[in-house]
DNA sequence: TATTCATATGATATGGAAATCATATGTTAT
DNA sequence: ATAACATATGATTTCCATATCATATGAATA
């Protein structure tokens, strides 16, 4: 495994918005207009997130009507989340 | 928990130079000068990044006479690592 | 089929992170 | 004390990711 597969990977993890947008879905999915009132984010900042979270396998997409319904690929979050938890509750966290 | 201590986790390891300090250490630790001879980066790079896996936890310090010798956090890494493999294995991962 | 609602996409501009360059600090040996 | 080696730090520049703006696409309803 390379080093730009793992970059990709943390760099979907590591915005404001996209960490926001994952957190929104952890309890259920949500399609995009309720993401974006929750959030308080213009709505294609919020659509090219998600493109990305997708193309990446963070979330998954299934269409309702002229809805598009986005829920969390939990298999993968939750652990991260856990995994990261655990290390900041040790060590500090700064801006580098 | 915040985003913002997420954002910076993730961004610690987002970085190609970061990535390739940590795979560097995977197999033992070294000093400065043999992680600049092997990733052929300049020294100054090394030791910026250096700084920032430091001061959150990713990598210890140990001064050996005029040298310092870094270690990984294979607590936090290894974990971290393992999950990213099994996500990168059944998922694409793209440039967003 | 025209309109409205829901979401996606393309292009551009901008902010911030990272590399580089220059120099300082620290450690050992002569 | 000076030189040589090892690493850190500060300042500036460069570059890339992201948000924004504008518009397009798609689905449902009147």
């Amino acid at each position: 495994m390379n080093t730009e597969t793992y970059i990709q990977f943390f760099k979907a993890l590591s915005s404001d918005t996209r960490l926001s947008i994952i957190l929104c879905l952890e309890k259920n999915s949500k399609n995009v207009t309720e993401i974006v009132n929750e959030l308080k984010m213009e709505q294609s900042r919020i659509s090219h997130n998600l493109q990305c979270l997708e193309k990446n396998g963070f979330v998954t997409v299934k269409q309702n009507g002229k809805q598009r319904i986005y829920s969390l690929n939990k298999d993968t979050i939750a652990p991260i989340l856990k995994d990261t938890k655990k290390h900041t509750q040790k060590y500090n966290i700064n801006r580098c």
